[in-house]
DNA sequence: ACCTGAACACCGTTCAAGT
DNA sequence: ACCTGAACACCGTTCAAGT
């Protein structure tokens, strides 16, 4: 939630408004999609003036990248999270913080859509959207470092190592999300066997060695 | 384009306004982006009222559809020209299509957001679109297919594999366009070469084999 | 069969005015 | 310093009316 460092609480409205619009945009678009998520809707949900958020967030975009930046810090400490379980060997922290990604993508397929779906036309400038978004691609570096360093990965540069295997497993989330997975029913879709069925043909490759 | 089977020209307006509507839909989109393609803009664009498009299209939604199908279907003939240049060897077929999606996705970022971002709430429910999208995906699947009949790439489900290379690519194709790609500044960003990377990190492995 | 134009309910953003 | 409410220019959709 990213408070700042001098925290004055409840002195106008709900104590901050500015975090309460955070977190109540999240609840709509969460529940309805972003394409719901409108001003005087959050403006609606916490009881303001349709006015009131302009003097928080300078447009609907600055909220938005509010919104989003958040999600990758979530994102970030799920994934952090899921290699802290595996401490013993490097490859389980790989394999965990890349099912953790699919996970959290489909636990929050609209979050996802916000943060990664080129919805926000400035997201390249913003300085805190994309600290954000690098601290959670870091983890991935990390990751993959630890398991160059145990000798389980090959050696090449750890950015391009963790990039193609970001790209693998958001590319994962997306393809299941947007209802393009095949090889089974969406009903009984187990999403961790799909996330982990990932990391091993991204681990293994899909070459033939020897017939 | 997939004109209709009774092909009438030119009886009112321009000859055919849903056509019209669709290709000029898609000049907005891929000039502007998705929030500012309003089918009011798109009837300014080709000189009609504001009213008309909904004689042809039932809502707005509707149009993002068939314009979303329409790039389904121009991204399928791109891979399947991609996989006509190298018969002898079914590997370069597989990597020529996978590079050409890439390379698709990069040239029309508006429109893989569309085609992919969960931009249109109804897209599961949608025959023509889901066929589009299907058509495309099994060019994929063929190459897997006389891939491993060539005995060069593991004998899994192929319809698994296509959707882990589909994955590999598209992950690509999203961060790439994101922003996300950190390992070269964006400027001199060879999106081929980093196509062919992300192929063959995806054939091989990150495995280390032998130290 | 196809198109127009007024109408309605929404939206983002601005801004003068209030406390 | 923060919020309200009227105003403006947009939007999707409906619908009676025109050809």
């Amino acid at each position: 939630m990213a408070r700042k460092s001098t925290a004055k609480v409840s002195n106008y409205h709900h104590g901050d408004l500015r975090n309460a619009l955070v977190t109540a945009g999240r609840t709509v678009l969460e529940r309805d999609g972003v394409a719901k998520l409108s001003l005087r809707e959050v403006a609606r949900v916490i009881g303001v003036s349709h006015g009131a958020p302009l003097h928080h967030f300078p447009s609907k975009e600055a909220l938005l990248i509010a919104i989003a930046a958040d999600g990758f810090r979530q994102l970030c400490g799920v994934m952090r999270d899921a290699t802290q379980v595996h401490l013993e060997d490097p490859l389980d922290q790989f394999r965990a913080s890349a099912i953790a990604y699919v996970r959290f993508m489909h636990d929050h397929p609209h979050l996802m859509r916000l943060m990664l779906g080129g919805l926000i036309p400035s997201s390249f400038a913003d300085p805190e959207l994309k600290q954000a978004s690098r601290d959670a691609f870091n983890v991935l570096v990390e990751t993959v470092k630890a398991a160059q360093a145990a000798n389980h990965v090959i050696h090449g540069d750890p950015m391009r190592l963790a990039f193609a295997a970001w790209a693998n497993v958001h590319g994962t989330s997306v393809l299941v999300l947007e209802g393009h997975y095949v090889a089974e029913p969406r009903a009984n879709l187990d999403i961790e066997a799909v996330a982990r069925r990932a990391v091993e043909f991204f681990y293994d490759g899909v070459r033939r060695r020897y017939e």
